[in-house]
DNA sequence: ACGCGTTGTTCCGTGACATGGAACGAAGTT
DNA sequence: AACTTCGTTCCATGTCACGGAACAACGCGT
């Protein structure tokens, strides 16, 4: 019923398979990933076989899920590693500061993508998953991205329909573009229920040298959100990794 | 020169360039990858074309690195997404307890693999990656997984030359199964610069129900080692997690 | 117990497409 | 300017992926 992307060569439809799994993660039988890709049962059933012996699958009885080895090369990929390790250290301090729950991420096309997130043991309802994509629009992370990351950007952003996550997400263009502006003087992103019910959340971009290239923040319950108290926790942690960030990582 | 794991299907070949890039992870010209997979550059050239199209490699220039997509479905493996999320809150407790470094790493065929490591603004030098794999012989982490996952794989990997990453890892047989009994005893493993020189480990076992899962551990300069300090909280985070895992992880 | 729907699996003739040597052009090196 | 080494394109060859059809192994309802 689905008539996803369909054929090609050998790697696409080995691709197809993988995809399947992401956002859904769970496993899939046979018949599952044959009708979420529309390729033929044998022609999955082989691939299926190939991939599990490379390692990018494993199967235990009929069910299938993503192998040891994908995890293993989606760790060594070189932006989101180096990032991520010279962050993590301002990310902790932000987290024993708050007590809260932490997000880095990076802007990928019109999306922001999720490099880290921790958080205590009350965990929050949303969205975000390491390695997964939200929109720009929608996100404390995002905003942040998009507001310092030039004009051009955000005309883009704005000439197509604002995707929302929440009945508070920012659907009108004029609303996000003052939004944005705010954003832009203040140096801080807030978020209120726009990615998540009853989550608010606070965002500053990260700079390496003069160019934007991650944003991080706090997310927060609502009923315990205090801006007074985050805001200069969030700052200075992006401030810090900014400062490190100066000399370095390579784009 | 290398004539490694060469041809079969086009999946393969695939594979085999995508391989050449752990642990090296550094970005690679199209010649060094012909090299290094003893394909002819010709094929290597169309594969790799093929990956970054599908965005599991990226290219700039002449040069070609791990690409986003696989950072998005290595974050999805089941298994290690599940208990990396639940192990968090603990490892946070036991870093903001001891300020130091934390692992969390499973066992995976006779090596370890490590799922998480945070640390703070002093970065040890180990050899521990996110997604990297050791020895379980010359490891805090591996130890304690090797200490409580049956007889028989201790024979097994009594039964072949133990592997070194310092000298003073452990290669003795013998003294090997006595430091894991003593483990076995105490729930504790410790490991004094077998894994990297001036660091000391104290790790325990991770357990869901009556198998072990998983281990942790934190990671010391020498001269700070003071294991009455650092045991109870060790063996608090391992028995916290154990107590959530209980219902738990599947296998 | 029986039949039916659905699953995972094997088989195999066909042809699409991956293959890689050879040739080319573009840098960088001596 | 002659040479090396790189990335890239071309194309005749034959390999190997393809997927319909047939088979086997469950699960299910009555």
């Amino acid at each position: 019923m689905s008539r996803n992307n369909a054929s090609g060569s050998m790697l696409e439809k080995a691709a197809a398979i993988l995809e399947c799994f992401s956002p859904s993660g769970g496993p899939f039988r046979l018949s599952e990933l044959s009708e979420r890709t529309g390729l033929p049962k044998p022609t999955v059933h082989r691939l299926a076989a190939d991939l599990v012996h490379l390692g990018w699958l494993e199967r235990s009885g009929h069910r299938y899920r993503l192998g040891g080895k994908l995890f293993e090369l989606g760790s060594l990929v070189p932006h989101r590693l180096d990032l991520r390790e010279t962050a993590l250290p301002f990310l902790q301090d932000l987290f024993e500061a708050t007590r809260e729950t932490i997000h880095l991420g990076v802007r990928e096309g019109l999306e922001v993508v999720y490099l880290e997130r921790i958080h205590g043991h009350e965990a929050l309802q949303l969205p975000s998953r390491i390695g997964g994509s939200l929109p720009l629009t929608c996100t404390g992370v995002g905003k942040a991205l998009l507001a310092f990351s030039g004009a051009e950007l955000t005309d883009e952003v704005l000439s197509r329909p604002l995707p929302s996550l929440t009945p508070h997400s920012i659907t009108d263009p004029a609303r996000l573009r003052m939004s944005l502006e705010k954003i832009q003087v203040s140096g801080l992103a807030y978020e209120e229920q726009e990615a998540a019910p009853g989550v608010s959340c606070i965002a500053a971009p990260v700079f390496a040298g003069d160019t934007t290239v991650a944003a991080l923040s706090v997310a927060v319950p609502r009923a315990r959100f205090s801006p007074a108290q985050l805001a200069p926790a969030v700052r200075t942690a992006a401030l810090g990794l900014s400062r490190v960030l100066r000399g370095g990582v390579g784009v």
